[in-house]
RNA sequence: GGAGGUGUCGCCUAGUCAGGUCUAUGGCGCCCGCCUGCUAAGCGGGUUUCGGGGUCAACUCGAUCGUGGGUUCAAAUCCCACCACCUCCGCCA
């Protein structure tokens, strides 16, 4: 949720963020007129309430012959005021739906454009030339078959297509880069989290999961809840209505966690190997700020992120992702794009996106100094997904007799410098 | 899953049975001031949060006693539902 203030003062200012994301201004007009909706009923409600508050507490000091008269007048008061309370309830639902339904506003800057227009910033490392090398790559799921790392059958027969086991070497190298993910984060003042992978109805709500991102979520009838797509959810959810201490911010969580997605209307989409699948792990970064300091930490996430892949020795891009791909909370959205030799491309390993004020918002999530009590700002980060990373260390590393050599970060974690079949 | 108990404005706490200056008590902590070589003690004042009005300052109005409904002229107090925590029983890794 974005600042309702602005709806007065620069109610423009919300129309251009829209604009530059694609979308409809209409919504900013139907919140003008709502808010002010919402204001006049309160106003007079509140008047009324006060005039029914005066009149009932001298009910215990009339005299007796006085009595019956005034009950009559402060029974019918009490009618007006329940009227025009639920007037004023109802038009403050109103709004508030409205309000949940608008994105935050796109910080100056962001490259204008959708889903298609790649604004790639920077470029790290280089892909390496196979066919210099003298052999055509193999894509991960032939490597994983030669290492016995990955069971693809095996997956879809116990739970479906998107899913699988990762076997032997597989489940060791998620072990090793969970073990180095959390090494690193802890190292630059991260405490560790495993938080829960099933979450209230609010807590999906609050982070912006649940508008038209509501799709791609599973959710559990019987119990109300949602298996969440990002640990970011529980981390944005874990202060939701506190009010945090100045002295004590920035806040900094890496957490371990499963993530579910449906992957619903991307049938026929990337379906070989585990590169889009229902269920995977993942170690997130998650920081809660003084907005004054946002923007810093934003590229102090892309820091993070950009180290951890050189760790990995994987040659990727920075994208600087544009407005009208930036989801509902995000201002501001950097993506770190690894490449995958089979492809001949870079395919998204990271992101990292600054929410300013927005979910802080909707979970209710304050800061305080000397200057009183407000909104914080919460910012969130890829440090590791498991499956992308296992797949594009598989490919960038593999060599030709099926083998695979192993990062120098990786080494301690894995106690080996090359991964071979039969192992 | 079954039985019982608890939830008060940072923390602790009075108030709930018998609805009405509760316009929420007291202590601790914290902030400002006074006193004081310094510190402590002492004295005085302040200290929930959200929203409306406002020269967005002083101030003022409404809401807020776990949450949401209900009864009533009037609810911390009575009724219902839900949530969280505690104790015991059952089941379970």
């Amino acid at each position: 949720m974005i600042d309702p203030k602005l709806l007065r003062t620069d109610p423009d200012r919300i129309k251009r963020s829209l604009q530059v994301r694609g979308e409809s201004t209409n919504l900013v007009d139907d919140l003008v007129a709502a808010d002010e909706r919402r204001r006049a009923l309160i106003a007079s409600s509140e008047a009324m309430r006060a005039a029914q508050l005066e009149l009932s507490r001298q009910v215990p000091k009339a005299s007796a012959d006085e009595k019956p008269a005034l009950l009559a007048r402060t029974r019918e008061l009490a009618q007006q005021v329940k009227d025009a309370s639920a007037d004023a309830e109802a038009a403050k639902l109103t709004f508030d739906d409205l309000m949940l339904r608008l994105p935050n506003l796109v910080i100056d800057g962001v490259p204008t454009g959708g889903e298609d227009d790649l604004y790639v910033i920077e470029t790290v490392g280089t892909p390496r030339d196979f066919a210099a090398e003298g052999f055509e790559p193999k894509d991960h799921l032939e490597i994983a078959e030669g290492l016995a790392a990955i069971d693809m059958d095996r997956g879809a027969k116990v739970s479906g297509a998107r899913f699988y086991f990762l076997t032997g070497i597989g489940a060791r190298l998620e072990i090793a880069l969970l073990n180095l993910a959390m090494a690193k984060s802890a190292e630059w003042g991260f405490t560790p989290m495993i938080p829960p992978a099933l979450v209230r109805p609010s807590a999906m709500e609050g982070t912006g999961f649940l508008g038209q991102a509501a799709e791609d979520v599973y959710y559990l009838e019987r119990d109300d809840l949602y298996l969440v797509g990002t640990s970011e959810v529980a981390l944005a959810a874990y202060h939701s209505e506190e009010i945090l201490d100045a002295a004590s911010l920035p806040r900094r969580y890496a957490a371990f966690s499963p993530c579910y997605r449906r992957e619903a209307g991307s049938y026929g989409k990337d379906t070989k190997g585990i590169f889009r699948v229902h269920w995977f792990d993942k170690v997130e970064m998650f920081v809660y700020c003084d907005p004054a300091d946002a923007e810093e930490w934003h590229a102090k996430l892309l820091g993070f992120e950009k180290e951890f892949i050189q760790l990995l020795e994987i040659p990727f891009q920075v994208l600087d992702v544009a407005s009208g791909d930036l989801g509902l909370s995000a201002a501001r959205k950097y993506d770190c794009y690894g490449y995958v030799p089979s492809q001949g491309r870079y395919r998204e390993l990271t992101s990292t996106s600054n929410c300013t004020e927005f979910q802080a918002r909707r979970l209710n999530i304050r800061m305080r100094d000397s200057d009183g009590v407000r909104p914080l700002a919460t910012l969130n980060g890829t440090l590791c997904s498991m499956a992308r990373p296992i797949i594009m260390l598989l490919e960038n590393h593999q060599q030709a007799d099926g083998s695979v050599y192993v990062p120098l970060a990786l080494r301690p974690y894995l106690g080996t410098d090359v991964l071979r079949p039969g192992e």
